[in-house]
DNA sequence: AAGTGGTCTAGACCACCAC
DNA sequence: TGGTGGTCTAGACCACTTG
């Protein structure tokens, strides 16, 4: 049975007025997190319109860090966003169950090389330096919300590239190096992943993100990692305390 | 003359490498800050698709932050972002002037009111305790890239509603009432912006947006304003420092 | 008045995923 | 194998901005 959109009230284009009609239902909590919503087929055929528009309300709500999409899967309910101080020293894990979700950590990767330009500039390192480059992915709740950049500095960390990064790098580096990560500079912006982020996300180019730098010190100032960070943009709330 | 796109090998969709030569000739400075693209049919025809798949290409440079619209006026290249620190006392003016932009406020909205239960949830007032709300626009070369509203404590700001804030308003509050805004709570996050910001920046509801709440307090640790910020996403890059 | 983006229709074929 | 989202075509009319 169709709703009663389309002969509603034409104030507001077709799709928000689908947008508005999903939204409420979502909020109603007929479909809740993680929740699959009906085929764009069908949303089209109840709303007695056509794939394109649907698609567009779906892509409103996308947006507005409602609903997500998985693979060809479908649609999804987006669970509450996971609450992120970039400032503190810092366990994903600890944060996300302490928040009520299940967190996974994947390294993708292990590689020495050395510093680019780029990261030369962001952390006053020369050009050609040695780095340990660590690449990882993270999930909550089985779902891939973030993949990260670590640049190590593997003069001041001799024998880093051994150990185990599916734990916090933080506590690694406390309990085998002695470092605390004192002076931190953190950059944060909001815009499109792109591949090879997409990719290692499993979603389309384009899918909004939120990039988040961090190059992080000693308490004697001295260069220690480089964190980029590339997260879906529906499932973190940054917070910073100022003291 | 067609671009040599749509004959071109077939190893990703058409309008992703549509996206690709559009980037290509924006950073070759063909296109530049603030200049217009061509029009969405003139696009398809140059392509050979349709003004679907050039809007796509299209959508794809503005979730990356590469261009922007402006009504109905067009596509136009975007200026580089402004970098934003909200964590210290600040003067959207004068950082806009050094980092070389030219900055307005416009002040939409004084207006005398109680606090809200979300307000007062995120302040520590009490629901129904009296504040000043203010509503302001701001611009950087006339482009308009935020707007605010701000709550401010009234029984500890007495007078305040009669002040101009097309000004700092930190400026305002160290001069007239000697207050330091030494403690701030600072929550950030990448969302849609719906109405009424949408309608408030001139942008379609479902754009792109960052939303940066701040709580400030006194050295006593005494409410003084709530900044609720509304961001156009590609306007900004947020930097924080940590020593 | 002409041109722009905004919205919408009614289809099509493909790649991938689950059954 | 059937259903899903991903991509794409070839048009249409509308609202608004600009000359």
């Amino acid at each position: 049975m169709p709703e009663n959109i389309a002969t509603s009230e034409a104030g507001s284009p077709l799709y928000l007025r689908v947008r508005d009609q999903l939204a409420e239902q979502i909020e109603r909590g007929e479909v809740t997190a993680n929740i699959k919503l009906p085929s764009e087929r069908v949303l089209a055929e109840r709303f007695e319109t056509t794939r394109v528009t649907a698609r567009l309300a779906l892509a409103q709500l996308e947006a507005e860090g409602r609903i997500y999409r998985s693979n060809r899967r479908g649609w999804f309910v987006s669970p509450p966003r996971l609450i992120y101080n970039p400032t503190e020293d810092y366990s994903f894990s600890d944060n996300a169950v302490t928040q009520g979700r299940l967190p996974r950590t994947e390294t993708l990767e292990v590689r020495c090389t050395v510093a680019s330009a780029w990261l030369a500039g962001k952390t006053g390192l020369e050009t050609g330096d040695p780095v340990v480059l660590v690449r990882r992915r993270r999930y909550l709740d089985e779902r891939p919300v973030l993949v990260e950049n670590i640049y190590l500095n593997s003069r001041h960390l001799p024998g880093i590239k051994g150990f185990d990064f599916n734990r916090s790098l933080w506590k690694l580096l406390r309990d085998q190096y002695s470092v605390d990560l004192v002076q931190k500079k953190i950059e944060m912006f909001p815009t499109a992943l792109v591949d090879p982020q997409a990719s290692a996300l499993s979603v389309n180019a384009g899918t909004a993100g939120l990039c988040v730098n961090r190059c992080s010190r000693d308490a004697a100032g001295v260069f220690v990692e480089f964190d980029e960070e590339f997260w879906l943009h529906d499932t973190l709330s940054i917070q910073v305390n100022v003291a």
